[in-house]
DNA sequence: TTAATAATATGATATTTGTCATACTTTATT
DNA sequence: AATAAAGTATGACAAATATCATATTATTAA
């Protein structure tokens, strides 16, 4: 069982807020798993129970639209928690996390987290300001998604995830998403999405190799994305 | 200066968690405004320093677009709280809250609620749900965005006007709301919002009499938004 | 390795949606 | 009441996007 004193998810997250004592406490109810890529965290509608700290990989948060289609809602990198607000409503989660990556995490018992609430006066408010930070990021996107045109979504979205997960030595995206998932996220279809990239890789906004995606010009995709 | 004990905000909100010694407190320190339909409670941008208890009338939560589209992201009614975010991230607002008709609203300093949140668990505990209802509504609303398309939008939009704000004695909806604004709330052009309202009138989904609109066929309605 | 499957790519086409022009109607102002 | 201004409506057209078909490439399984 291992100490969550110097976890990464302490420091990036709402649980830098906890005591020696209630670190202790973590650590002794915790679970950890590993979980392989394209593998489900937890999937809509599911009961949690309790909180996902994520230590390592990347997941999506997504959910089914009655066309059968996945939008996207956010990307959950490590350092960060997972079913804040179902922990919270005491309902069950409403979007599925699916792994993109080979994953480790951790989680915490409901009651265990309830508890720092109440003894842990900062706790309570940073978990309340990351939800609030979350809500403002909603608020945000869904400006976008009403407003913005398809290809600046996708520009949009291609200078996020080169800013968020980085880019390696060929320039190319770390994150590796597949073209549907892109369309995800954006909320496209495939089609289309792929149809864009083509167009920004002609017009050297980006540049597609193989199935990667390098940014080519980030001021030229700016402009685009306004 | 009135009684907070008997506001229907009180009723409604997370303030019901409020014991009487809180209350009068807060009854002591609460400013109570008139703002007349078109007039802004606060704009995008603007620090707050407190919380609004919307005690009568309806206004809109909007975001300017890059575009310069006015995007509504949400109506808040009475009995609800407004400004919660801000308050609890301590930032400027994110949203414009703009009055659709003459309203009665009560301000409380930041000051007061953060005392009642480390004197009353209960208090947090209950914003910081309405704070993740808000979250959850709009990832659910984000999905619609993305996935539907706009005469879909219209449709679940009308149901969730009628069902919201209810209907006149000639089924026409309550809440007034121009056709630029009925347009910024599903996030498209005023012109396309316009068209196809005419659309939906002439297959008797609905029938518009003058500005207003009065839903003709809610199952056929249902139907169309999935 | 070969076959099968999935992912990516692109063409053709239909549909949806936005834009601009203009007319009509209602509301506000003088 | 007359005028102006704002809101609603509709046509014509262009642009954006979805859908379906099919080809190509990469990945997985036998």
């Amino acid at each position: 069982m291992s100490n969550c004193d110097q976890c990464i998810v302490r420091q990036f997250s709402a649980l830098k807020a906890l005591n020696k004592d209630q670190l202790v406490k973590m650590a002794n109810c915790k679970t950890s798993y590993t979980i392989k890529k394209g593998e489900p965290i937890f999937q809509e509608g599911e009961t949690l129970n309790g909180l996902f700290c994520i230590k390592d990989g990347v997941c999506k948060l997504s959910k089914l639209s009655s066309n059968g289609k996945e939008q996207i809602l956010k990307l959950v990198k490590p350092g960060e928690l997972l079913g804040q607000r179902s922990m919270i409503s005491e309902e069950s989660a409403n979007l599925s996390a699916v792994a993109l990556e080979d994953m480790e995490v951790c989680f915490v018992p409901r009651n265990e987290i309830i508890g720092f609430f109440n003894e842990n006066n900062q706790f309570s408010m940073n978990i309340m300001q990351s939800i609030c930070g979350d809500l403002k990021e909603a608020d945000d996107h869904m400006v976008n998604m009403a407003q913005k045109t398809v290809k600046q979504r996708l520009a949009e979205t291609l200078l996020y995830l080169e800013e968020t997960f980085g880019a390696n030595e060929d320039k190319t995206l770390k994150i590796q998403l597949s073209r549907e998932e892109l369309a995800g996220m954006i909320g496209t279809a495939t089609e289309s999405c792929i149809r864009l990239l083509s167009e920004l890789n002609k017009n050297d906004y980006i540049e597609i190799i193989g199935k990667k995606i390098a940014l080519k010009d980030k001021s030229k995709l700016k402009r685009l994305a306004e």
